[in-house]
DNA sequence: AGACCCTGTGGGAGCGCTCCCGTGGACGGG
DNA sequence: CCCGTCCACGGGAGCGCTCCCACAGGGTCT
C-alpha cells in the first residue's frame, strides 16, 4: 500500500557512485584498480566506500565474472582413520593461512563415502570454485579421474594413482628422505638394516621402502625378508617389529616409514629388552611434533615440511588460475634429518 | 563478423527448460521442489537436467535469494599454537561432515594476527557467508564482541569471554566432567587430590577447576597450594606435577585438565619414583585417541566427545537459519568418564 | 447458471555487478 | 585554426536465477 523507505540494506555500488559523484562504471572501475580512472574520482570512491561500509556482492560480481574467488580443498580417504591424523591438521592450517592472504576462499571437503564422492563431483563440477587441491593418495581411489576430468585446474599433494600425464602436482622427496635416513644408519656402522613400512596403497609408502631398498641394495627376497608392513599405525608398527625381530633376530637397525609406527616399533624392542639406540638405531619419517620428541628415547627422524607443501601447492594453482606460466607440472620437496637420541 | 554458434557453456535454465518443454519458472519450480508442480511437468524437467547435466549457478541463485549457502567455521586462536592440537582436526572433521551432508559449503577460517582479524570481519560482514561457528575460547579476543554486532546467526564453541545474553552456543560440561574425575579418585578412597589445571584465560580450564574445586571442596587458600597451572602442554604439565610434589609431598591423587598434560605429569610422577596408580592415582581430560591409552600406563579421563559438539553446533545453526525454533539458546553436553589404569 | 476458489503455468522484472561501446573534451601537430 | 588522437567517463545490456503477478481452466458451492 505505503511506498517504505526502506533503509538498512546494504549499500550497493549505485550507492557508492551516486555518493561520489560518478558513475556505477567509474565506482566499479576504482573497484577492480583499473588504470584509466581520474585521480579525483579514484578518492571520491573511495571515501565514499569507506563512509558507507561497502563491499562487493560477491554472488553479482561472480556471476558476471565466471569467476568465484574460491578455492576447494579436498581431502579423499577411504577408510577414514579412527585416530585422527594430526600431519591433517597441520595441513589444514597451512591451506588457510596461504588461501586467506591471497583473498580467496578456502572450501574444505571431507571425502570418505561414495556419497560423499558424489556430492564433491557435482560441487567441483558445478562451478562453485575457481580450482582445487587434492589430497586423495589411496590406490582404488576415484576421485582423481574424476577430478582430471573437470575442467578445472587441481593440484595435486604427492603422486596420485593413474597417469600421471599433464597433472600439477607437489610431492615430498620420500626416496631422498628414506635414502637419507638408510645411509645415516649405514654411515653409523649398522650392517643389519630392515624396516617397517606403511601401506602398499600410498604412493608416500612405496617410495619409502624403495629408498630403502636401492641404499641397502636390497633384492626382492632381501626385501622380503627385511621388511614388514606396520599400515601406518602405532600397533600395527609394535607388530611389523616383533615380526622383524623374529625374522631376523640380528638386526641392528630398523628404518620405519613413520613416527607412529615408530612409537610402536620402540615398544616392541622395549618388550624385546633391546635397547635403543645401542642394541637397535631406529629412524621414523614425519617428525611429527606431538611424537618425535617425546618417544622413549627421542626419535631420530625425516622431516617433511607440511607447510612448505602446502604453500607451494597454493601457489601453484594460483599461477594456473591467473593462468601465469608455471616452471614445473611437477615439484618435489626436499625432506631433511633431524637426529635425535634414537640413533 | 560472423555468428558462432557457442557451445560447450553450460547449460542454464532456460535451456532445461526449453528441453522439458516449459517455462524458466516452472523449471524454476521443480528445481526449488515447490509443490506447486504437475507430475508431468516434473518428470520432463528432471529429465532435462540429467540429459543436460545441468548445475544450478549458484551466484545467480544467490544474487536473487540473497543466501549463499555457506557457512563460516572459524578458528580464533591469538597465538597460534606451535605444536598442532589434534582436537582441531577431529573438530574440523566433524564441521566437514556435519555440513556436507546439509549441502552447505564450509568456508575455513583460521585467526590468528591482527590482520587475519580483520580480514574475517570483513568477509563475515560481506555477506558471503549465511552463519558462522566459532571457536574463540581465549580471554582478550576481540573477535566475539565483534561478530555479535554482525548480523548474522553464529554459534559458538563452549563460553566465549563477555556477556553471554543472546548468544548460542555449545558447550561440553567441563564442571560436570571434572567433579566426575575428583569423585573418581576420592571413591578409590584417595585423601589429597591435586589439580594440574589449564590456562585461566580459557573458560574450559575455569572450568575444570571449579568441578575439582566442589568435588573436594577447597577454599580458597588451600586451592591455592593443591593446584598448579600446566599451560595446556605436555611440558608444562610435567612442571606443574613437579611443583605439586614439592609443595604437596602426601599427595595420592591428582586431576589433571588435559590429557596432553597428563602425560607430562606421568613423566614427573616417574622421575620422582611415584608409581601410578598405586602410590598416585592420575585421571585427564579430553580421552584423546593418540594419547590416552598409549601413556604409561594408560590414562584415565574424561571424554569430551568432539564430533558431538560441533554436530549439535550446526544442527543449531542451520535451525536458526532456516528460522526454527530453537530449544535452547545455549546447551550443554555431557562427558564421561573412561576408565583406564592410571587410576 | 453464475460466482467463486484453487491449481498449474508463463511473462517479466530485477537482484548487483562488469564490460562493451559511444561520447565529449583536452591536447598536439600540420 | 582545424582535424585527429587519446583519455576519462556514462549509458546500457546482460550474466542466470527467483518470485510476483496475471491468467486460463476445471471444479464446487450457492
Amino acid at each position: 500500500m505505503s511506498v517504505q523507505p526502506q533503509r538498512a540494506a546494504r549499500p550497493t555500488l549505485e550507492d557508492v557512485a551516486e555518493r561520489a559523484g560518478v558513475s556505477r562504471a567509474t565506482a566499479s572501475r576504482v573497484l577492480n584498480s583499473s588504470p584509466r580512472v581520474s585521480p579525483e574520482a579514484h578518492e571520491a570512491v573511495t571515501a565514499a566506500v569507506l563512509e558507507l561500509g561497502y563491499t562487493p556482492n560477491h554472488a553479482a560480481r561472480s556471476l558476471v565474472t565466471r569467476r568465484t574467488d574460491a578455492v576447494a580443498v579436498v581431502f579423499s580417504e577411504p577408510e577414514p582413520k579412527i585416530f585422527d591424523d594430526p600431519h591433517f591438521g597441520q595441513l589444514i592450517r597451512a591451506a588457510a593461512r596461504a588461501l586467506s592472504s591471497a583473498d580467496v576462499q578456502m572450501v574444505l571437503m571431507l571425502v570418505h563415502s561414495p556419497d560423499d564422492q558424489a556430492r564433491a563431483e557435482r560441487f567441483l563440477a558445478g562451478g562453485h570454485v575457481d580450482g582445487a587441491l587434492l589430497f586423495a593418495p589411496h590406490k582404488g581411489d576415484q576421485l582423481p579421474s574424476i577430478a582430471r576430468k573437470l575442467p578445472l585446474p587441481v593440484v595435486y599433494a604427492g603422486r596420485p594413482w593413474g597417469p600421471l600425464r599433464g597433472l600439477h602436482l607437489v610431492d615430498n622427496d620420500n626416496i631422498g628422505g628414506s635414502v637419507l635416513a638408510t645411509e645415516h644408519l649405514m654411515s653409523l656402522g649398522r650392517k643389519r638394516i630392515v624396516s617397517v613400512t606403511g601401506t602398499v596403497d600410498e604412493f608416500s609408502s612405496i617410495d619409502r621402502v624403495e629408498g630403502w631398498r636401492t641404499a641397502v641394495g636390497a633384492d626382492e627376497a632381501m626385501t622380503e625378508l627385511m621388511t614388514e608392513s606396520g599400515n601406518f599405525n602405532r600397533d600395527g608398527g609394535k607388530l611389523a617389529m616383533a615380526a622383524l625381530l623374529k625374522r631376523v633376530p640380528d638386526l641392528d637397525a630398523v628404518f620405519v616409514a613413520s613416527d607412529l609406527m615408530a612409537a610402536g616399533a620402540l615398544d616392541a624392542l622395549r618388550e624385546a629388552g633391546r635397547r635403543v639406540p645401542e642394541d637397535v638405531a631406529v629412524v621414523g619419517f614425519d617428525d611429527h611434533p606431538l611424537i618425535a620428541p617425546h618417544t622413549e628415547p627421542p626419535l631420530t627422524t625425516i622431516k617433511q615440511d607440511a607447510n612448505e607443501q602446502v604453500a607451494h601447492m597454493v601457489a601453484h594453482l594460483l599461477r594456473l588460475l591467473r593462468d601465469e606460466p608455471v616452471r614445473a607440472r611437477r615439484e618435489v620437496l626436499p625432506t631433511i634429518l633431524v637426529r635425535r637420541q634414537s640413533t
